[in-house]
DNA sequence: TTCTATTCTCAGGAAACACTCAGGTAACCT
DNA sequence: AGGTTACCTGAGTGTTTCCTGAGAATAGAA
């Protein structure tokens, strides 16, 4: 299957345009709906490969949610979302399976390599491979290992999601502010002298192992995770 | 499709003018309108492939446009304007999907290259490659990377913009009036010394890479690239 | 709780950049 | 030829951007 169906189920609109945007722009097919029933609607008719379903709806839990669907024998995985403090007794208990949960706020980027981690580990999609390597770098997404050149670094979980970004998107300048948008949660309204921080780390890291800089300054323009020096 | 069609949404007549005289001379089609609600019926009626929006309309904001349009399934690429200061703490999110943003004050061709950019992402479009090549010299627009005879220099974003210019323009002359229309932001008020100043910077930095001078002065007229032309 | 890793802000300094200006040079004119 | 104009470019100034260390605030683990 080439783009797999996601059904997003939250009732604050703000929160399923950006996952809308993000993931429809990351090759899925989105349904989105603001209600529990709509949700099993939607999930009876349209057949999602897996659902993003916030724990706290209006109208019912997310927990009735699921529980109806799998009285109706449809058997989806679901990506939870809840607020950062209703978290322990309920949700964690929600998740079986093949099951994830996430707390906002998120940073879209991390939802979308969570639900391509659940998609892996559930069904054989087609969907992106858990190692990532781009010239001197390798990420092993399931088990969060960075290596450079072969040998091990350890990254905090910022600095993570921060060179998986770049990587991602190699050979192409990166703005600072598409790097806050899809690596920083999305209710961070600090400045963008942070990624340059978090950059400076990165290289700290990085640059003791490799030969080349990898992640150049474009200067008023953006980061470059950089591979292939020239053509021609 | 050979048009593309872009619709314009901003309040200030000024900057609609400039940015529909610019944009149909690059070859789209263009809508105009200064307020949310008629950009909405605009973008239902003409179905246009991507919207230039500004975020600060007086009758709504740009956020309730894009919002209002997707709940009407009507889902198109967005290029956001602001003025300089309105980012850091409202407005995040805006690049997650194939979308961009861009501030005010701009310069025309830095707008029409950033369209480029997104209706080739978005990739619906038959529209101009990432790379720039005329003559001895290779843009590389996504990673920002300019090639003389296969040698990267590294040119400044003012140098970038401007040799772009010309060499989007190879072969023909342009004025200096002209350069500072297309490449200066709209309200630069400066004399067009600094266009002198800037092909020289530029010829510094080419011209010890080619047995031709690649930029050339018409005296009186302005400035051309010139294509050493094995046909015609 | 206490401890530690992490996140984030801030500020100083360095470098790059944008722009202006003026003296010099080359091109064009009669 | 001389005179005039347009252009070139080095020098200088003020601004912006970026880097990085230091430290406060916060979250997570023991």
């Amino acid at each position: 299957m080439k783009n797999p169906k996601v059904l997003i189920v939250d009732d604050e609109k703000n929160i399923r345009d950006l996952l809308e945007a993000g993931l429809k722009f990351a090759g899925f097919s989105v349904y989105s709906v603001g209600t529990g029933t709509e949700a099993v609607t939607v999930a009876e008719k349209a057949k999602p490969d897996i659902m993003i379903l916030d724990v706290m709806l209006p109208d019912q839990s997310g927990f009735s949610v699921t529980k109806k669907l799998r009285s109706m024998n449809i058997d989806l995985p679901v990506l939870f979302l809840s607020a950062r403090d209703d978290r322990g007794d309920k949700v964690t208990g929600l998740t079986v399976g093949g099951d994830d949960y996430m707390t906002k706020p998120f940073s879209i980027d991390e939802v979308i390599a969570r639900i391509q981690a659940i998609l892996r580990r559930t069904k054989k999609q087609d969907v992106e491979d858990s190692i990532i390597e781009v010239g001197e770098i390798k990420i092993n997404q399931d088990a969060h290992e960075v290596f450079v050149n072969g040998t091990e670094i350890e990254l905090s979980p910022t600095e993570y999601k921060l060179l998986r970004f770049l990587m991602a998107n190699a050979n192409r300048v990166m703005s600072k502010d598409q790097i806050l948008d899809h690596v920083w949660e999305y209710d961070f309204n600090g400045e963008q002298g942070i990624v340059e921080s978090y950059v400076s780390y990165l290289r700290k890291k990085i640059d003791p192992l490799s030969k080349n800089q990898l992640i150049q300054t474009k200067r008023g323009v953006g980061y470059i995770f950089r591979v292939t020096k020239s053509e021609e």
